[in-house]
DNA sequence: ATGAATATTT
């Protein structure tokens, strides 16, 4: 009584008091015990009963094997396993073999599980279901089915399945996706009585939505009589994953009062249904009613909640409150708010969170990493890139292609090939994710020859392209004036690996052709291509109009741009009135530059200083070194200035005095970054700069000459390439 | 002696 009502020290007391304990004493005590979790107790109590002599019986085996199951320990099992094969115990008694196919199961011995069933005269029904439950339990759910089969099919005993037959049988059907298997074993459900058994039939619901057969999932749960509130939940949780969020939605509306009440798991499936809606009045509604309900405080909802107000809003305002007010919060919180500043554009507020988590103590995983790793990208922040590769390398966090490609793609944007080639060359399976973007970087640093090499050698591996290394393999093509091999390569596209150009190959053969100087065809090409050119594909060909000096086709193409919008209004605005200047149409470089005026991205740069990064926008004097800054910039144009820099003031739009307009040039971000890495460094560090849009022609001219005046080398990574400054030159020509 | 379901991030 003692032992099973929990109380181990009762149980003690009258275990010793007995002044001779038989075997049943002994059982009954190594019981509580284990029943406890007093797992050491309980061996040790079998021990001393084995020490005085007591030759433990069929009962004792049985709860002495239970407690190396639930302490996961084989070595005891397999003593006790011997020992019991010793007394013969074995031959006449299931009961034992089954425990010990559990035991074994749980310590994660399949084999030894599996023979100990072949070598076990008689079966019983329990023994079929402890080693299929195994084998589902080792993550080995073919197996558990095949097992099932054998049971039902070739067992010499005519073995019936049961409710837990079934519900294991299924779950592994619903892991595997075999939803064939999973509609015969319905059949036998129903024909053995089963059709009103609830987790038997909740199963056969989440198998059914877990394999895509919503129909068939909605079939079962509209049969069943009493619906529990697992079915509801299943069933809801069914619709709002498999794309039928709308159908979550009206089948929560029909929970009456005579149905089971929501709890926490109803609310996480309806919020989820919000969330693949975007519908944040929905989404807002349920968040009311999971607080009349008393479930905010659940860390499940917190993050659901968080990542509904992610996805839906228009802001991060209202996930934010959400974050503040959780009182737990786990890795996944922390993952959905780091998701959520880099999609929004605000890495380094990414970066921020990710400071505070740690701060927090709370262990990072590999998807937080690989979106670190894309915010340290973004901003070129290499430092900070670079701890997390070491946080990676010591073992801390599982390192997947997945990781190491983000490590990649950070070195890479970082401006750091040799790194990119080293991480790439580190990774034990390669991904074509891995092969593209050491292709890619090695045309961005104008190795593009190599990089076309390592595409045949990745089809000599047998590896076959998709649509992301043909872009790779073909940017390279264009960005090395490789005109022979970016057409070859593009026709192979459909010829030989059998694979569909999209917008992006388009983009490319046209940035490769205009580039070659075949303006012709790439004019063509945008005309008859199966896609509606937007402002990019235009602009290279203007860029490849202007490299050429086709002046005639430039004014074209310049009309055709004028009327699109762009992402980079300020390079646009650039690139335009210098073609319709050249062409003598001054109307023309002035509506331009009013009409485009009012649309522009604010233009800002980054500049990671030991772990910060440093974020300018033009114009801005927020920074707290401002004053410092702007010394630096009146010190640097006055050296400028006497080594010959005149300033390019055509691009300046606003209608200004002249020595206002000098002013607002200084202030564009490009500058403001580069004056703050000259005073924040050791003279002679190299800077590395990121600006989001396309880097100013004036700063581009200032760059060169700061880069001799300071004797530094001078990165910029734009958004199409990165322009190297060393000693007043610049590694891209033409700069427009 | 066997099973115990439904839920969140990329």
């Amino acid at each position: 009584m003692y032992g099973k009502c929990g109380s181990v020290a009762d149980a003690l007391a009258v275990f010793h008091a007995i002044e001779h304990p038989n075997s049943v004493s002994w059982t009954l005590i190594v019981a509580a015990f284990a029943r406890n979790g007093h797992y050491r107790e309980a061996l040790g109590y079998y021990r001393r009963m084995v020490l005085e002599g007591l030759r433990p019986d069929g009962a004792m085996f049985v709860v002495a094997i239970g407690v190396c199951s639930s302490s996961k320990d084989l070595k005891q099992g397999q003593l006790l396993h011997a020992m019991i094969l010793e007394t013969r115990l074995l031959e006449f008694d299931i009961i034992l073999g089954t425990a010990l196919i559990t035991m074994y199961a749980r310590c994660r011995d399949l084999e030894l599980a599996r023979k100990t069933f072949d070598e076990m005269g008689k079966k019983t029904l329990v023994t079929w279901n402890a080693l299929i439950a195994g084998y589902s339990r080792n993550g080995d759910h073919r197996g558990a089915l095949k097992i099932y089969q054998d049971m039902v099919s070739k067992s010499p005993e005519g073995m019936k399945p049961d409710a837990i037959t079934f519900s294991s049988a299924l779950y592994a059907c619903t892991v595997v996706g075999d939803i064939s298997q999973g509609r015969e074993i319905e059949a036998r459900t129903v024909a053995s009585g089963y059709a009103s058994d609830s987790i038997v039939q909740n199963a056969l619901i989440n198998m059914y939505s877990k394999c895509g057969s919503l129909e068939s999932a909605r079939k079962v749960f509209d049969r069943l009589k009493n619906r529990d509130v697992i079915a509801w939940n299943t069933m809801i949780s069914g619709y709002a994953k498999q794309g039928a969020a709308t159908q979550a939605l009206e089948l929560f509306q029909r929970m009456g009062p005579n149905d089971p009440k929501p709890n926490v798991v109803t609310f996480i499936g309806l919020l989820t249904a919000c969330t693949n809606l975007e519908d944040l009045e929905q989404g807002r509604a349920i968040h009311r009613k999971v607080r009349e309900d008393g479930y905010e405080s659940d860390l499940v909802i917190g993050n659901v909640l968080l990542n509904m107000y992610t996805k839906c809003s228009s802001s991060l305002e209202e996930a934010r409150q959400v974050f503040e007010r959780m009182r737990t919060r786990d890795v996944i919180t922390w993952n959905i708010l780091i998701v959520a500043y880099v999609q929004y554009g605000q890495a380094k507020d990414a970066l921020d969170i990710f400071k505070q988590m740690q701060l927090e103590n709370v262990a990072p995983n590999e998807i937080t990493l690989s979106n670190v790793l894309s915010a340290c990208a973004v901003l070129g922040a290499k430092r900070q890139g670079k701890a997390v590769h070491a946080l990676i390398a010591s073992g801390r966090c599982k390192a997947d292609v997945v990781l190491e490609n983000s490590l990649m793609n950070m070195y890479n944007r970082c401006g750091s090939l040799d790194d990119t080639v080293g991480v790439f060359a580190a990774i034990r399976d390669k991904s074509l994710v891995s092969w593209s973007t050491l292709i890619a970087a090695y045309a961005q640093h104008g190795h593009s020859r190599t990089g076309l090499e390592h595409f045949w050698e990745l089809l000599q591996e047998g590896l076959a392209a998709d649509d992301v290394t043909m872009v790779s393999t073909l940017s390279a093509c264009s960005h090395g004036g490789m005109l022979k091999e970016g057409v070859q390569t593009f026709l192979s596209m459909v010829g030989d690996h059998g694979l569909a150009p999209d917008y992006r190959h388009f983009l490319c053969m046209v940035d490769l052709l205009s580039r070659a100087g075949r303006l012709e065809a790439a004019e063509n090409l945008i005309h008859d291509m199966p896609f509606l050119p937007d402002a990019v594909a235009w602009t290279s060909l203007l860029s490849g109009c202007k490299l050429h000096n086709d002046t005639k086709r430039a004014a074209r193409v310049a009309d055709k741009l004028f009327e699109l919008e762009s992402e980079d209004e300020h390079s646009t605005v650039t690139l335009l009135s210098n073609v319709y200047a050249e062409a003598g149409r001054w109307d023309d470089v002035r509506k331009t530059r009013n009409r485009r005026a009012a649309r522009k991205n604010p233009g800002c740069s980054y500049i990671e200083i030991n772990d910060t990064v440093h974020e300018f926008v033009a114009g801005d004097k927020s920074h707290p070194e401002e004053e410092l800054i702007a010394a630096e910039i009146k010190r640097l144009s006055k050296q400028m200035k006497d080594a010959g820099y005149v300033p390019d003031m055509r691009m300046v739009l606003h209608n200004v005095k002249e020595e206002e307009k000098e002013q607002m040039l200084c202030y564009h971000s490009e500058k403001l970054a580069i004056a703050y890495g000259l005073i924040s460094t050791p003279p002679g560090t190299p800077l590395h700069i990121v600006k989001n849009l396309r880097a100013c022609v004036d700063c581009h001219a200032a760059a060169k000459f700061i880069s001799r005046i300071v004797g530094r080398k001078i990165v910029v990574r734009d958004s199409t390439r990165f322009h190297h400054f060393e000693n007043g030159s610049c590694s891209c020509k033409d700069y427009w």
